[in-house]
DNA sequence: TATTGTTATACTCTATAACTATA
DNA sequence: TATAGTTATAGAGTATAACAATA
C-alpha cells in the first residue's frame, strides 16, 4: 500500500478486468450472433422485448443506455428481419410500441444458445465452483446497476 | 431446459453480463482518467510497458489485442504527455523502444488509484466473499484469455 | 524480399441536433 | 408548446492498406 501503484495493482481491479474481459465477450458473443443477422445490440433489444413486453422506442433507449436514434435503427433492422413489429399506440399516436414475434422470440432464443456456447468456451478453464461463483457476481452486479 | 430460452436464459449467462457490465466499467473508469488526459487504451498500454518493460510496437500490438497503427496513435499521446519514451533500438534500428518515464509510472498509479475508486463504487452493494469472489473469478478468467 | 513503424484512408458505431407528426 | 419518433449529420474509435526505412 505505501509503494507505488503500478500494472499489478491496475491488473487486480475489479473494474479493469471487466473492461477487457467484458470486450473480449462481446467480440465471441458477436461472432457466434452474426450468422443470425444480430450484434450483441440487437440480442439486448430483444432481451429487453421479451422481459418487459411492450415498451415505447424511448422506454427502452433508457434502459439500454443509448440514444433513442439508436433504438430506431435497431429496430428497423429487426423488423426486416420480421423478429419485431411496430404497432402505433391507439391512446397516443405518437408512439410506436415494439412487440416480438414469433420469429423475434425464436432468434432471442437462438441468441440464449449462442451466449451459452460462448459461456462454455470461455469459462472451461474454470472449476464449478468457480463459475457458479462468478455468475452469481456478475448477477448480482447487473442487477444493481443494469436498468431493466 | 424443454422449453423455449427467453431473455431469462440470456441474462443468466457470464457472457452476456461481462458484456454489459464491462461497457459501463469502462465507461466508469473512463471517466475517472479522463482529467489525466487518458483513455482506458492508455492506461492498458502503460500497464503492459510496467510489466512487461520494453517492448516493440509490433508487440504491444499483439499483447493489446490492437493494430499496430493504434499503438503508434496511443504512444504518440502518452509521448506528448512525457509518459513514454521511443528508443530506437541500435540492434534493429526499424524497431521503436517504448519505455515508461517517471512521469509515466505516475499516471499509471493514479490510473490504479482511479480503478480501485471505481470499484469501490461498483461493487459497494456486494459483501466482502462476494466481491473476493468476484475478484478471483475475474483474474482466473483473465489469466486465461488476456495475452500478457 | 521481409519486417517495423508510420501515414492515409475508410468504415463502424453512436451521439447530437434538426425535423415531422401528434398531443 | 411539448413530446415520440425519425432523419441527417458529425465525431470518436479503430482497422485496413499503402508507404518509408531498415534488415
Amino acid at each position: 500500500m505505501s509503494d507505488v501503484k503500478g500494472a499489478a495493482a491496475l491488473r487486480a481491479t475489479i473494474v479493469f478486468n471487466l473492461g477487457t474481459l467484458g470486450a473480449l465477450a462481446s467480440d465471441r458473443f458477436a461472432d457466434r450472433v452474426e450468422e443470425l443477422g444480430l450484434k450483441p445490440k440487437h440480442a439486448g433489444l430483444l432481451a429487453a422485448l421479451d422481459a418487459g413486453s411492450a415498451a415505447s422506442q424511448q422506454e427502452l433507449a433508457t434502459r439500454l443506455g443509448v440514444a433513442p436514434s439508436l433504438i430506431v435503427a435497431l429496430a428497423d433492422q429487426l423488423q426486416e428481419l420480421g423478429a419485431v413489429e411496430r404497432v402505433r399506440d391507439p391512446e397516443d399516436r405518437r408512439r410506436q410500441v415494439l412487440t416480438l414475434t414469433a420469429e423475434g422470440r425464436r432468434l432471442l432464443a437462438r441468441c440464449a444458445e449462442a451466449a451459452e456456447a460462448a459461456d462454455a468456451e470461455l469459462t472451461a478453464g474454470l472449476t464449478e465452483p468457480q463459475r457458479t461463483a462468478l455468475t452469481r457476481g456478475l448477477r448480482t452486479l447487473g442487477e444493481q446497476h443494469v436498468p431493466r
